[in-house]
DNA sequence: ATATAATCGTTAGTACACTAATCTTTATTA
DNA sequence: TAATAAAGATTAGTGTACTAACGATTATAT
């Protein structure tokens, strides 16, 4: 019976990765803005551009549209942001922060920052950079491995950041 | 009113990495075996040890022990694996193999090598190293903030595994 | 122009991961 | 030894994702 090299296993590295990082924002920010989840990357969306759409949002976050729904619900409660029919089309909804969202925004992106900065000491620039091309080029393989599988990746969501579009990311 | 630099987003990058990569495992894996979720992992895991309790399956598999009880049910009931009481310790329940889940193993493992080199497709290996190496440390640093933070990390798993402990872990 | 597609928000249903609490059994310790 | 603590499996409850399907609205196409 065969056997897997498991320090070999990039999978295991990239998950306990982003799992580990996600879950250093998540203790900080929960602390520090009371914002647990993809709420204050919400907020992080929204200081980007306001105005915009669930759809676009939930494209932002890297979630689902339906997931966003109860989260968009219960922060409109809270009252960080409104959600206001678009004139110029009937099917979106439009959403704005609130003045009591609008106050957190530079003190959660300082936090952010330095959750960043935490992360990435003792790693030299010139070494992040390649390991910031290997991420990519990693991604670029696997998507191209799930498109040519069918399943048709949503919009190529990296690809799409590195080339500017309009439709920007978020998540620390 | 702040912004923050997407580009520069590493948490991004971590994340897209991860889920692309898990996402095309997942694929591969429940089309040719159909064995979604984390039911593959755990054939990997009792590849390595047979035998093993169900927390130690957990921590292999990287989620909490009560995760894992309903898949293992099912698991039992499909004729994967079976539960057998431990003589020494009548609160452990030990995990075998059978023969249906044996035969399997070899196939799987050759499938998830496929996944690695497609994934690592024109990554040269000096680069590879360098980014193991950073990805290491971004570990390294966020456990270390968690740990500070108070809230216990688990066993620092990662740091485990370089280690070479016996508590083999699974994922890709 | 009218029929057909596509899009946004939503609901419903499912799956999965987590924490907290419980039961049983084993370890510790006073 | 008796009392207390700890550990494994489990249950219950919650949160969060996802997909599929629907209604309303807008775009596209014949």
């Amino acid at each position: 019976m065969k056997t897997l090299d498991l320090k070999e296993s990039i999978g295991l590295l990239l998950k306990t990765s982003a799992k580990t990082w996600e879950k250093a924002a998540e203790m900080e920010l929960s602390e520090r803005f009371g914002l647990a989840g993809s709420k204050w990357k919400i907020i992080v969306a929204l200081s980007l551009k306001e105005g915009i759409t669930q759809k676009h949002i939930a494209d932002m976050v890297f979630v689902e549209a339906p997931t966003l729904v109860p989260i968009i619900d219960r922060m409109e409660k809270e009252g960080y942001l409104t959600r206001q029919a678009d004139p110029k089309d009937r099917r979106n909804n439009l959403i704005f922060m609130t003045q009591k969202s609008k106050k957190i925004v530079d003190p959660m992106i300082d936090c952010i920052l330095e959750i960043r900065n935490m992360g990435l000491n003792k790693i030299s620039k010139k070494d992040m950079e390649i390991a910031k091309k290997v991420l990519t080029q990693i991604v670029g393989n696997t998507e191209e491995f799930i498109r040519q599988k069918g399943e048709n990746t949503d919009p190529d969501i990296w690809t799409d950041l590195q080339n500017k579009s309009q439709k920007t990311l978020v998540k620390l």
